[in-house]
DNA sequence: CATAAAATCATTCGAAAGAATGACGACGGC
DNA sequence: GCCGTCGTCATTCTTTCGAATGATTTTATG
């Protein structure tokens, strides 16, 4: 693993870090405290970085937005809930929908959403298979024609 | 969120024990090493657990607007023939950009075409080229962005 | 709490797509 | 006649998709 190996390199730095800062911190009498609190802070840190890389994962912040249908000159676009519905599309399902039709690959989109590729293809596939698409190029324009997709 | 408060107790605890053993570390003339090392690993792994639990909940902002369907305006649909010039785009690149946003597969356009299965892919690895795509699905998202396409 | 619906991830495989080249004939302009 | 563009096709290779399953885990709900 190569976290494993930053891990190492930074362990060791920080050690270095240590004695190189360590007597101007005793000699200066400053209280262990902030010494200790500092290696934790960054520790805790690193450790934060570490679960989340190593994982693949990330903090998200998902924001499900509804367009905002502003007086819009030629775009009243009004996602039909009915149909995806009858179509028994999940939200999930609908999310990845939209990434395809962003041209995003299964990768990319992996990455944004913050699953693995697999997840992602099995969400694709469903809705592939819900809307009658064999391509993503054709459930885009399925989903669009039926007014799933702006 | 519940980790934050956890997060704070368990450093509080942390702070409490370092008051603890820091006389007796500092008296032995035990080696700050050892001590950071030990607050170090305990807050690596603190992070750790952090950004895995952390991870887990997924912050939902969930932002309900209410459509206001307005007249549809029937926007007319005209091809940009500036910006197709202005890229380079060849009629026959054009059709196949077009048959792909129909969804059409290689092997369907090169039947509908008439031609064979690789030039559709020439056709298309061109079209790519010249909209920067390297996608069809996102040649397809450029394109329309550009009123290449319908 | 039990259950159903969603979401997640994995594995395997074959098909499709895309990149990179090279080539060749038709056509039109200079 | 020569050159440039376009359309055509081929080959090779790598990557990506998509299908088919099965399993596990959340999450919502009765």
């Amino acid at each position: 693993m190569r976290h494993l190996a930053i891990y190492g390199v930074a362990a060791g730095a920080l050690v270095v870090a240590m004695r190189v800062v360590e007597y101007r911190f005793l000699v200066v009498q400053h209280s262990v405290e902030i010494y200790g609190a500092l290696i934790a802070t960054a520790f805790a840190a690193l450790g934060i970085w570490l679960g989340l890389t190593m994982t693949g994962r990330k903090v998200v912040v998902r924001e499900v937005t509804v367009e905002v249908p502003v007086a819009a000159p030629a775009a009243p676009f009004v996602p039909d809930p009915a149909r995806i519905e009858a179509l028994g599309i999940t939200p999930r399902e609908l999310e990845v929908l939209q990434l395809i039709a962003e041209g995003l690959s299964n990768k990319e989109m992996a990455e944004r959403l913050c699953v693995s590729e697999n997840t992602v293809k099995t969400h694709a596939s469903r809705v592939f298979d819900k809307l009658g698409a064999s391509r993503r190029t054709q459930a885009v324009q399925l989903a669009k024609s039926q007014r799933i997709l702006a």
